[in-house]
RNA sequence: GCGGGGGUUGCCAAGAGGUCAAAGGCGCAGGGCUUAGGACCCUGUCGUGAAGACGUUCGCGGGUUCGACUCCCGUCCCCCGCACCA
């Protein structure tokens, strides 16, 4: 080893003699295997953070099993599939100030190169290259022999393959669903897409169909129960509304409703206009109760929102009530309007708790709301809504949804009203304006003859729910959020019209869409590896991956429809036998509501049980100095950047020891520094014991206590160690091998040891190699034989752990405490130091203490009454009862252990030690014989606790 | 709003009924070693303290218990997801 620790030169060295050497590709023996994959990331730009993260953990779990002696498979491959790299190369090609700022400066590319970046190959092709140096460079354990690009031909026919099977099984339906749309773009508009409005939701209303005559005025609601409670409608007095034919009917509605419903999928005819003027004083039908009721003018009516006409139900909605209470009195003649609106009854509907008939009425006068305008009237509404959804029960009034809870009123009752011909679902956004990057306003649009997957199938999902019934999840908390995605998972559109892709087999107008495509291509893992070593892809029909992957038909017909010969394709029949299933899958958290659950449902869908996925890991985020990370807005950290700045080995450490599981992990230079500062000790660490290695040291017989101190120690480093790896617990792993063994060491060199220094270091190197690789292979380039990456794991002797050593340490550690607490409280410097160890008396009457407490409560008369009838204990009749006083306070923590150790013999051994340390002689008596004590300090002796005698 | 996860001593972060003033790291302070040190070692880092102690703490308010950071109830705040997008 060098004098001094120099990552790029040791991490390039070691990097390549690990590529020259092809040391982690992967070939299948009569090890137990290890499939581990890692979601391929997408190549619109370079990796981050993030994705260091998520991948460094694979990595160091690949290396961890592979040194257990499981045959590890690690492969990586890249996803190009989807829209936003064609979208990226034209606006490179249009040379888009905003993204030719993102990319040369946040992704740090050349302006001259980025220039050529202007086609999707060649976005792809530059950015897997890229990838694949940074992975190296970080020294990922990956056999890149089984690289792919999801656009390459051999895995086309691979899904094709896939989705033919999906179709068959009537698993792939068609159509409609409503997408967030631009109407200038004439296309769905994506997050990044979006100016304004990133946070609307697209929310289905209920179009409650009231009307007049041959009319209908349909109006929108979240609440389509309180139907039963409409007392009248409301129409701003101001607005030109439409009347326009909808499919078989004449609709009346705001012009923006009107605009709205045209990109629904309704036939939609414009025929002409009323003013809301007009339609005030008129009386409409409630198409459920048949109410006749009346249309009153409403400022607050938005046409913008909705379709324009708005139902009133005032006993429920603080709106409505408040609306409906500042008309009392007022001259409505003009619209024609003469009756008295206190005759109007409030309709009740829903009972719940806390609320009297109205709960309109109520909150109003509850929260003081004056009128209409008052903005409290808001948080009414939000109060009532709130309390009437979780608690309310439907009245009897409702007919047969009487006693239903409101919770579970919508979807039926909806569908009632639908199948009646009474309403309909109007799609709307959660908020407004929605606006595209063009400036132009959003809508819901309803794409028609859509070819969706239908993941709302109660059997499909039944078989993804006993798939994570039987799966290990890491960590535990994150199975009922799976759980409860699944059941919230809808149908999903799978196809597109943009992008790169698959073909549908059967409907070639549409492309497979980019999660879909990404579901089971663990598998093709196993294949990439043929193809790459050029395996004839000419003819990849869909028998020859029914016979490699789901072993249907045989290796002969197989053979001469592929042209593959026979030999092949057994041997990657045998191959996927013996790797698959996926024993792993890690994961960033955001892939669970999407990829992750899709990598589920495709896998129950398509493979066997035997096939499923064993387990999955789920791990947090990464922010940079405490700011969120952005591709597209920074700031970001790339790996090459992490890399060069800090090396490979800091990178990986400081990134594993961050955080662990779901929580966040912050990104700091300063905390990077640090590390780089810890690895250097350990560099060095290792190199003087290296250095100063004895050849005879490590076969001296004779142990001295701090030997088998160390000695015991290390094998629970090791168990913690393993025990967090198994559970990917890179933080605590890394607690365990790495600060606390650094802190053992120091105590154990402190008191003198030696001898066992090599052997630690041997231990030491091993369980930081999943972390730190290269330091740990140049360090075991001089310990042990062959590469580290492939060195077996420690395990954890039981048999030498010793207590009594570990006892006697402590004992020593903590009264050396005491005395330099004692030193620093009184300021004094020590000439002489007397320490006393504890009484028999007291050792026994702690003993009785704990046997009488064992039970629970601790019996003060029952111990002094044991105590007294022992003639040991009896003898000190002045201060045993005191001591039992102090016992009785403490005595639940305590425990016998200290009883095992003689605490005079272990501290007179140490007597040399505790000089050394305190520059004074130190002299260790018992307080059963206490020697010169004119202070009396020996009555303080306890069992565990030595008085103390500073002279 | 719904669902999931969190709030611990300057910061990051362990702990999940007594061994807890609470691991470890960072930062900071003092000392040692040194020609020097952003290297290394030791010590301290809630407050008080001339004998190893005492006092006050684990978002906030209650409760259970001999005993709660840890259990229960309520409450406030933070993060993530709510899709057709990788």
């Amino acid at each position: 080893m060098k004098e001094e620790y120099s990552a790029a030169e040791i991490e390039a060295r070691w990097q390549k003699k690990w590529e020259d050497e092809g040391v982690f590709h992967s070939e299948p023996d009569e090890r137990e295997k290890f499939f581990l994959t890692i979601p391929y990331p997408y190549l619109n730009g370079n990796l981050h953070a993030g994705h260091t993260r998520t991948f460094t953990i694979g990595d160091a779990v690949a290396r961890f099993r592979r040194m257990r002696g499981q045959n590890v498979l690690f492969p990586m491959a890249f996803h190009a599939t989807g829209t936003p790299i064609v979208g990226l190369s034209e606006l490179i090609a249009n040379r888009d100030p905003l993204i030719w700022e993102v990319y040369t400066k946040l992704h740090g590319i050349p302006e001259e190169e980025l220039v050529a970046l202007n086609t999707p190959e060649a976005i792809v092709a530059y950015f897997r290259k890229a990838a694949k140096v940074a992975m190296g460079s970080i020294g990922f354990s990956i056999d890149w022999r089984r690289e792919f690009t999801t656009t390459d031909p051999a895995y086309k026919k691979f899904i094709e393959w896939q989705f033919g099977i999906l179709h068959d099984l009537d698993y792939v339906t068609k159509g409609s669903h409503p997408v967030r749309w631009c109407p200038h773009d004439q296309n769905p508009v994506e997050d990044h897409d979006i100016l304004k409005g990133e946070e609307a939701t697209i929310m289905d209303f209920a179009l409650i169909k009231f009307r007049i005559g041959d009319r209908v005025l349909p109006c929108a609601t979240l609440r389509p129960e309180t139907v039963f409670g409409v007392t009248n409608l409301w129409v701003n007095p101001d607005v030109m509304h439409v009347v326009a034919r909808v499919n078989q009917e004449l609709w009346v509605v705001s012009p923006d409703a009107y605009h709205k419903l045209t990109f629904t999928d309704r036939e939609m005819e414009w025929v002409g206009e009323v003013s809301g003027r007009e339609l005030i004083g008129q009386m409409a039908e409630n198409p459920i109760t048949r109410d006749r009721i009346l249309i009153l003018p409403a400022g607050f009516v938005d046409p913008d929102n909705g379709s324009g006409i708005v139902m009133s139900v005032p006993a429920h909605a603080p709106f409505d009530y408040l609306a409906l209470k500042d008309l009392y009195g007022a001259d409505l003649s003009g619209y024609g309007i003469t009756e008295d609106l206190r005759d109007i009854r409030l309709i009740s509907l829903i009972k719940v708790p806390g609320y009297g008939e109205f709960p309109a009425v109520d909150a109003v006068s509850e929260l003081g709301v004056r009128d209409q305008h008052d903005p409290r009237a808001e948080e009414a509404t939000k109060l009532v809504y709130r309390r009437e959804f979780h608690n309310g029960i439907l009245k009897e009034n409702t007919g047969k949804y009487s006693g239903i809870p409101v919770q579970k009123i919508k979807e039926p009752l909806l569908q009632d009203l639908i199948d009646q011909g009474a309403a309909e679902i109007f799609y709307e956004f959660s908020e407004s304006p929605v606006i595209c990057r063009c400036g132009t306003t959003c809508v819901v649009k309803m794409v028609r003859d859509q070819w969706f997957l239908e993941y709302s199938n109660p059997a499909w999902k039944s078989r993804v729910l006993a798939c994570l019934a039987g799966m290990r999840l890491i960590p535990e908390e994150i199975r009922q959020e799976f759980i409860n995605k699944v059941d919230w998972l809808k149908d999903k559109a799978c196809a597109r019209r943009k992008g790169l892709g698959t073909l549908l087999p059967w409907d070639r107008e549409w492309l497979i869409e980019s999660l879909a495509d990404s579901t089971i291509y663990m598998s093709f893992y196993i294949l990439a590896k043929y193809v790459n070593a050029g395996l004839n892809i000419d003819r990849l029909e869909p028998a020859f991956f029914d016979y490699i992957f789901l072993g249907k038909g045989d290796p002969k017909s197989a053979s001469k429809i592929t042209g593959i010969d026979e030999e092949t394709v057994q041997k990657i029949r045998t191959d996927f036998q013996y790797w698959y299933p996926v024993d792993l899958r890690t994961s960033g958290k955001d892939l669970v509501a999407n990829h992750l659950l899709f990598f589920l449902f495709h896998h129950v869908a398509i493979y066997p049980e035997s096939l499923w996925p064993k387990a999955i890991a789920v791990n947090g985020f990464v922010s940079l100095e405490g700011r969120k990370m952005s591709k597209s807005k920074g700031p970001i950290l790339t790996l090459r950047q992490a890399v060069s700045e800090n090396g490979a080995d800091v990178t990986r450490l400081y990134i594993l020891g961050n955080a662990e599981y779901t929580q966040d992990a912050d990104w700091r230079s300063e905390g990077a520094q640090s590390i780089r500062s810890q690895v250097e000790r350990f560099y060095s660490l290792a190199r003087d014991i290296l250095k100063d290695k004895d050849p005879q040291a490590t076969d001296l017989g004779e142990q001295e206590l701090i030997d088998r101190w160390m000695i015991s120690r290390l094998q629970q480093r090791i168990s913690e160690t393993t025990e967090a790896m198994e559970g990917i617990q890179t933080r605590r792993a890394l607690q365990s091998a790495f600060y606390h063994m650094q802190n053992d060491l120091r105590w154990y060199q402190r008191r003198g040891g030696r001898s066992q220094l090599c052997q630690v270091l041997s231990v030491w190197v091993r369980l930081m190699a999943p972390f730190t690789p290269h330091i740990c292979e140049e360090i075991w380039s001089e310990l042990g034989q062959g590469y580290v990456a492939h060195a077996p794991w420690p395990l954890a002797d039981k048999s030498l752990i010793d207590e009594q050593a570990e006892l006697a340490e402590s004992l020593l550690q903590s009264t050396q405490n005491d005395v330099e607490e004692i030193l620093r409280v009184t300021g004094a410097i020590p000439e002489k130091i007397s320490l006393y160890t504890a009484p028999e008396w007291k050792r026994e009457m702690l003993r009785l203490a704990l046997d009488i407490s064992s039970g629970g409560r601790f019996d003060m008369s029952g111990l002094m009454k044991a105590a007294m009838a022992d003639p040991e204990i009896a003898a000190h009749k002045k201060e045993a009862p005191k001591y039992a006083q102090k016992l009785a306070k403490t005595v639940h923590g305590q425990t016998a252990e200290i009883l095992e150790l003689d605490e005079l013999q272990t501290l007179s051994m140490e007597t040399d030690y505790l000089s050394r340390t305190f520059g004074c002689p130190v002299r260790v008596l018992s307080a059963d014989q206490p020697g010169p004590d004119p202070m009396g300090k020996s009555r303080n002796a306890e069992p565990g606790r030595p008085a103390i005698w500073i002279e």
